[in-house]
RNA sequence: GCCGGGAUAGGCUAGCUUGGUUAGACUAGGGGACUGUGGAUCCCCUGACUCGGGUUCAAAUCUCGGUCCCGGCCCCA
């Protein structure tokens, strides 16, 4: 038996239907704030991919050779993607453009909870302008894609990376290794930080101060120990979130979200029950475009991980039933199936989702099948009943029974729908 | 890439320690008992030892390796 390659998944139609649910939600929440969907190909050239990343970064990318040569890779992320076809299709659209898309991503990694080989992303960007309010904007729509799935227990925090960088260079850390430096900050390896640091001839007073900025966590009232311009445009960027309703963040400006393109403000969002892998959203501020032939442009945008955050959700107890079918026409004698058919088809071409017994069971378990299939409604056609045009409407839940008229029957279904 | 735990019908499992019947049960699925009423009962049927090598007269059971799953590390654009 062949399965499933490792670190992917089937989605058998329970499944799926819970994750169209709550994918049309995410789709809701943009559409609400004027997010317009985008697609794009699930490969690329791996040079796209490629040209900002680094060497952990290669070794998780599959890519290959196509037939004619060109090197391609499947897409790890969709913010390149959608930068490079800004570039290439829209930098001439009125700013701000605001975008969304949904899909697969796939990077070779070791599977385990909440890690996947092939796993699904819904991200947003707002492209073009550079503004406290954009950062506002994308943050308090991530926080309403997390509140869309009911989630209770999550933590969204927002940093800065441009303080963080800003003060590196002061402090006289060589631009080349940055990245090393940013990357213990982000976990908090201060212990191994400071000897980095030392060797880089960092006096010791700027290394305590440096600290002590990542270390800048907690509620908003933390933002006023922060100085400059970057303090000045958080307290901004927190003013608009809390007048857009978005007051459950914190600060952290510690936050460094990975070592690529972002170059002002940072944000994740966590949900702890979901343990080693818990970070189901990120995102902040970068400028990419001019990687990709373009001209430099600011933009925002962040990236939801659906699967993750659909397992935050399980984890919380919500449980998704599945909708099932309106009606389920089934014969009692086999010489009323044709009419069986002919209500089946009046029913779907009234927009009632209906389905009908081809297998020629007896009514008991073609009961059963209507049962097991969620019907709403059974649909009885009986030699008895159409002596006077009329079949047998049967009400699952209730058992309850009548007799109605064929013709009526659409309506009478559709009508009790709501 | 590293550490640890696993894998028996579609699902959940018994058997494995101590090798030896036709690998058992429950559930699901198909048919029937019940010739016009579902989620009940009974009967019949379908269906599994993850794959490959080794030890042995004999392997689901012992052993080695692969694959996949689960938890963690690394990484996480």
């Amino acid at each position: 038996m062949i399965q499933c390659p490792r670190g992917t998944r089937d989605f058998l139609p329970d499944e799926m239907e819970k994750r169209r649910f709550y994918e049309g939600r995410l789709r809701s929440v943009a559409g609400n704030f004027g997010f317009r969907e985008i697609e794009t190909p699930i490969f690329e050239d791996a040079e796209l991919f490629i040209l900002r990343s680094g060497p952990n970064v290669l070794k998780e990318l599959y890519a290959f050779k196509d037939k004619g040569g060109r090197d391609i890779a499947l897409r790890p992320e969709m913010t390149a993607p959608a930068i490079r076809m800004f570039v290439n299709g829209m930098a001439n659209e009125p700013k701000p453009i605001k975008i969304f898309y949904f899909g697969q991503c796939f990077r070779y990694e070791r599977p385990q909870s909440g890690r996947y080989r092939e796993f699904f992303q819904f991200g947003a960007e707002l492209i073009g302008s550079y503004t406290p309010e954009t950062d506002a904007e994308v943050i308090s729509m991530a926080a309403a894609m997390i509140k869309s799935f009911g989630l209770k227990n999550y933590k969204i925090r927002i940093g800065h990376i441009g303080v963080l960088r800003q003060r590196i260079a002061e402090i006289g850390v060589p631009k080349e290794n940055t990245a090393e430096v940013l990357q213990k900050l982000d976990k908090k390896l201060y212990e191994e930080a400071r000897p980095l640091l030392e060797g880089m001839g960092v006096a010791a007073e700027d290394i305590d101060s440096l600290f002590e900025l990542t270390e800048t966590v907690g509620g908003t009232e933390v933002l006023s120990k922060v100085p400059g311009e970057a303090g000045d445009y958080l307290r901004e960027v927190v003013s608009f979130l809390s007048a857009y309703g978005v007051d459950d963040v914190e600060i952290d400006l510690g936050v460094v979200r990975g070592l690529d393109y972002y170059t002002g403000m940072v944000f994740e969002a966590e949900a702890p029950a979901l343990g080693a892998e818990k970070q189901i959203c990120g995102g902040g501020s970068y400028t990419l475009s001019e990687l990709f032939g373009g001209e430099k442009v600011f933009s925002t945008g962040f990236a939801v991980g659906f699967d993750r955050i659909l397992l935050a959700a399980e984890k919380e107890g919500q449980a998704y039933e599945p909708k099932g079918i309106d009606a389920y026409v089934l014969s009692v004698t086999d010489d009323m199936r044709l009419k069986s058919a002919e209500i089946v088809a009046s029913l779907r071409s009234a927009g009632i989702s209906a389905d009908i017994d081809i297998m020629g069971r007896k009514m008991a378990k073609a009961l059963k099948y209507a049962s097991a299939a969620r019907a709403k409604y059974a649909v009885i056609v009986g030699a008895k009943e159409m002596e006077t045009g009329s079949v047998t409407l049967r009400d699952m839940s209730s058992g309850e029974q009548k007799l109605v008229k064929a013709e009526d029957l659409p309506s009478e279904i559709a009508g009790n729908r709501f």
